[in-house]
DNA sequence: GTGAATGCAAACTCTTTGCATGACT
DNA sequence: AGTCATGCAAAGAGTTTGCATTCAC
């Protein structure tokens, strides 16, 4: 079980969340997962493990991680939203126009702009996304 | 007229599209509007005016204006897509979690820190958004 | 006159909600 | 036992599509 696996059911149990079989399958599947899933997404690897998980439950289980923070909305303008661990290791993502695939990047270079841009701004700024989007190696056109 | 609205409107007709009085009409609202529209609030707003438009007509004719890269599309992550005029000025976006108003911004560091990023990426990035969320000074407890 | 553009309504996708059933403490 | 959690189905919101009519060329 991965360390943020760990962390979010403590903190569900910590917060009063009963134990229930579909939220902690969700966390455990965020959990081993290297990318950012949609509900969709999650709810048919769940039942394809054979754990007969409702979407609405999935969607439920998702809003109660993401207000607790355990986990990050990605919103990347496809008409869907996906969803991955909130770890500390900061990054942003990129998504290929061609098969629509996601990775994720980081770069200190730009933390620090968006850092000093919120300092001047006179918003208190909480959050911010970052999303590239372009070709992949496999979609760019030789 | 805007020169966006001139430019616009002579895009569409070198690509060969007619000159229907929807479309027109979108491009006239765009390019007198300071800030990104949804496309329920272009349609609205139009009838407003007293322009008898359909929400379809409006969701075809920016469809258009973006493939011809005339708008903008910004997708803020709370479920609703925004459009704006294509303009030099690049800049991006904050949204408050407070009232759900949206600003924009430039920066010049985080432009170049994103461009130098894109160079690293073995990608070809074609665009970028950075969307910050967090509380206009209105919306600020003191 | 021909074919694109429009507007309405229906379809579609993603997400949320109502409600009865089942599970955790 | 008392609630909370779950799953299904239905409802909602935003967007897209089908189709007959209207309009631009």
């Amino acid at each position: 079980m991965s360390a943020w696996t760990d962390h979010a059911l403590t903190t569900l149990e910590t917060e009063g969340y009963r134990a229930g079989a579909a939220r902690r399958t969700v966390v455990e599947l965020l959990g081993r997962q290297h990318c950012c899933l949609s509900a969709k997404e999650i709810t048919d690897a769940l039942r394809a493990e054979g754990r007969e998980v409702g979407l609405a439950s999935v969607y439920r289980a998702l809003e109660v991680l993401d207000q607790l923070k355990l986990v990050q909305r990605l919103d990347a303008g496809e008409g869907v939203v996906r969803y991955e661990p909130a770890v500390e290791d900061h990054h942003h993502h990129i998504v290929c126009e061609g098969c629509g695939g996601v990775a994720s990047y980081e770069d200190e270079a730009l933390e620090r702009a968006i850092h000093d841009l919120g300092e001047r701004l006179s918003w208190t700024v909480e959050t911010h996304d970052v999303v590239l989007r372009g070709r992949c190696p496999s979609c760019t056109p030789a």
